[in-house]
DNA sequence: ACTTTATTCAACCAAGTGGTTGACAAGCAG
DNA sequence: CTGCTTGTCAACCACTTGGTTGAATAAAGT
């Protein structure tokens, strides 16, 4: 257990229904029995969700009375739209270099345009 | 098989391997074995993990001799990021009002705050 | 034609996941 | 105290997952 926190975020969006749990929570907080009311499964499959989400840090709970209310904490999604924006950027980027590149020498023996080639 | 591709690029991208792959791709393109050097697995084991990445629509593959080079394909981000940012200002949006309600009444008998409340 | 290089397919395995049912704790309401 | 509501814990099950080994395919190189 415990992986990498990159990664439980991941994992926890990765289902739809907790996806789902998490659009309704966006709009204001919400006990297990709200929560599960869409859905057809048991209460339990629902307050598991909501753990793998508190674990990802993507959820906090509170108790009020007997009811534990879901909020949403929406921090970590920052973490998230940070590494993605990342990687979509470089790779546009490089797309942008290569397309210069290629307009650049239009007549070339065409090098192979290996990026990271380096073989032996 | 087949599930939604919202949750096919969340749950690519949950795994650290496939995230460092993805990282090396955004530099230039690699070959299976390129890829797989850095890590001490099976060039099976990589093999697979491309081709869920390739599943996600996060990497196109070509074929250039016997090598098949992967090729990151960044547009899928714009999916997650889309979503993310959606849940993420909608709970930041919901903070804000609520900062606001409770410094505009500083002395009521506080009305439960129940947003989606509605039990019956 | 034979060999090497690059990659995949197939079968298998241990561990994880989403779901279930059943028992149990914690609060309120009689 | 007794019961009802809200929620969790524990054990179990089918299916998926990340990994393995071994055989197979594809395109060169000799």
């Amino acid at each position: 257990m415990s992986a990498d926190p990159l990664s439980q975020v991941f994992s926890a969006l990765a289902d739809p229904t907790r996806r789902d749990i998490v659009a309704r929570l966006a709009v204001g907080d919400a006990t297990v029995n709200e929560l599960a009311e869409p859905y057809d499964v048991t209460l339990q499959a629902v307050s598991k969700h909501l753990k793998v989400l508190e674990g990802a840090g993507v959820v906090t709970r509170s108790r009020e009375g007997q009811r534990r209310p879901a909020h949403l904490d929406a921090e970590v999604f920052d973490l998230m739209t940070k590494w993605i924006e990342r990687y979509r950027q470089q790779a546009e980027e490089r797309y942008r270099r290569l397309d210069a590149l290629l307009e650049a020498m239009p007549d070339e023996p065409a090098p192979k345009d290996e990026t990271t080639g380096e073989r032996k």
